[in-house]
DNA sequence: ACAATACCTTAAATCGGTTCAAATTCATGG
DNA sequence: CCATGAATTTGAACCGATTTAAGGTATTGT
């Protein structure tokens, strides 16, 4: 077995409190005595148990992390900023996928609990879901931070605001004299999508551009879903948009696809743009515009505002929501010029 | 404060030593007294504190993971195979980011270490790097499996088996009739594209095609390293090469940039072919053909061993090694017809 | 030389579980 | 009704740290 601190305790003829003093640097432990003791930490390579510390202290030094799929590159980024600023912080996070199955991010909730983690990070399900176990977690005072809004329960939060970034990509479209611009919407219930529709629709309305109803698609969140949607744009009666905002990249993709295949060229005859600026829109031929979500800070923040809850014990603040910028990102897919996405912002860095 | 077990036993009249034995159902305890526990466990809600039992029972059920950077899509499906099998079993899992920083990756094993985690999956730093912190593990036999392997350290290990997978790439290209075909490396560090190099010799030699040294070019693992590489190519005063195999995926992608950029087309003029398929490929407008890393599988694989590890306690098996099979996806960048590509094997699920 | 003070160190309780030998209760048969 | 053995339950030690009141030593002032 390892050290313990009574191994140390006794090896330095010192009492266990005394040791433990020197760990935690208390001022009153003397000077020699710590010095003393300290060498001979190091000499066995003594490592306090964090385990047999966090009972003591009734804190652990982990906090949870739940996304709905790490591997999906929006999630990793945001888990590579919650994992930054937990290691400055001396707190290691644990993942749990929830795989977008209620079931799966109850059960990690649960866990998580009983594993006592001082806090934890959440993106949840969304509409229509049972949400009792979050409500507990805000009447229990369990420090935790969503990244995506819960109807009807009041909580600290920190996401990208869609609404300025729908916004902002819809006038884009329009200053580059773009008049039949459509929406493809993601999955129903995702409230980020009903919030690109509203930017969307508070560019057109800005610039009086008559909003058509037929240029709002229903589509989903994969290639597929968006593979569909252009087909749909292409088949139906009206004329064809010459502009598709998508609700994430992967639709952006799929509608390109289904677009080119009927020879229409992006950007010349439709410009279409993005959202997320997850990984991929830089190493298309021709670079996808997109609104950038901000999801390490996304991570960053969410971590520095649960450390926050964590330290005020008893907090009766409100809870804050934090709307972070995103930025419009823009490629070729409306009409940059081509030199412009060579030079790529983030590359991946594949082992 | 949470419920203890002592609250527990108290409202249920009985020991604590019963309501343990009801929590881990220990058949001494009667089916009456086990119920009458259990109704008041569920009344009050009562989570058992797995602090206190990981000191206790001397394991936490928590496993690290550290990988270089979680934000890369290889990296994140490989978490996402460990949290699903850990997740089966009752463990939950800590990332650490090293960011391939050494003493990032030592601080976050101290730290796990400290943690008491039951095991380690660990992504090393390579070639050149000081490793008596992994050989410490090894030393003290904690359990731990590695991702990549360490000259020096005969340990566990899970990875692909990059050099069948570089020969299968290089066999297709010649098999598709490509004379000239190049080699772009990784990063000097990766012992993987050593091995890649390896199995781009074989298949060379196999198929009687001389091997020509101006075809091996230095890369990286960045586009912008492809893309540099595919410069150097085409300025270099041999005839260029008319199919290139690179170190991944992001460096096939910058020399199929420089190459278009110089009125070459792909695959017409020069077959491509990448390796990992970490999400990128798929969606390209000409689909990337690429050795498919079994990233999820790793994942997978790593747990489930690391699992046998930490149950046979002092064990004296020899370290395994296991070396997955990757899978060359094929798609146009080699010459595949353009309808294979449209359908998408692994869409990204962007929220 | 002695009291007062400052400075260190320690013993013992505590955190919330598990474990197991010993004690208690229960059921059975003579 | 009691002995016997099986079935349950329990008390107390333990896991490895922190904490704090109390005890011990050294230092200072008079």
């Amino acid at each position: 077995m390892a050290m313990t601190i009574a191994d140390i305790a006794k090896i330095a003829g010192v009492s266990r409190a005394t040791v433990s003093g020197v760990l935690n640097n208390s001022p009153t432990v003397s000077v020699k005595t710590k010095d003393r003791v300290l060498a001979i930490i190091k000499k066995y390579d003594y490592r306090p148990n964090e385990i047999a510390r966090a009972l003591a202290l009734n804190q652990t030094g982990l906090i949870g992390l739940i996304v709905k799929d790490i591997s999906n590159p929006l999630y990793s980024e945001i888990a590579l900023g919650v994992e930054d600023v937990c290691g400055q912080e001396g707190l290691s996070v644990i993942i749990g996928n929830s795989h977008k199955e209620w079931d799966r991010e109850v059960a990690h909730i649960n866990l998580l609990k009983r594993r006592r983690v001082d806090g934890l990070i959440i993106f949840p399900l969304q509409k229509g879901a049972d949400v009792r176990h979050i409500a507990d977690l805000k009447k229990e005072k369990y420090p935790f931070v969503l990244l995506a809004e819960i109807p009807g329960i009041e909580a600290d939060l920190v996401r990208a605001d869609d609404k300025v970034g729908a916004f902002q990509a819809t006038e884009h479209l329009i200053n580059l004299g773009r008049k039949r611009i459509g929406y493809i919407t993601g999955p129903q219930s995702a409230l980020a999508s009903d919030r690109r529709l509203a930017g969307y629709r508070k560019a057109l309305k800005k610039h009086d551009v008559i909003p058509n109803k037929e240029y709002v698609i229903r589509g989903g969140w994969r290639l597929k879903d968006g593979y569909q949607a252009g087909k749909e744009f292409l088949s139906c009666k009206m004329s064809c948009p010459d502009a598709v905002f998508c609700y994430n990249d992967s639709v952006a993709i799929g509608v390109m696809r289904a677009f080119v295949e009927n020879g229409i060229r992006v950007p010349q005859d439709v410009a279409v743009v993005g959202f997320d600026d997850a990984g991929v829109g830089a190493y298309l031929e021709t670079g996808l515009t997109t609104v950038a979500q901000p999801a390490m800070e996304i991570g960053r923040r969410s971590a520095i505002r649960l450390v926050e809850l964590i330290r005020l014990k008893n907090n009766t603040q409100r809870p804050k929501k934090l709307f972070l910028q995103t930025k419009l990102q823009i490629r070729e897919t409306c009409g940059a010029n081509k030199k412009g996405s060579v030079s790529v912002q983030k590359q991946m860095n594949n082992s």
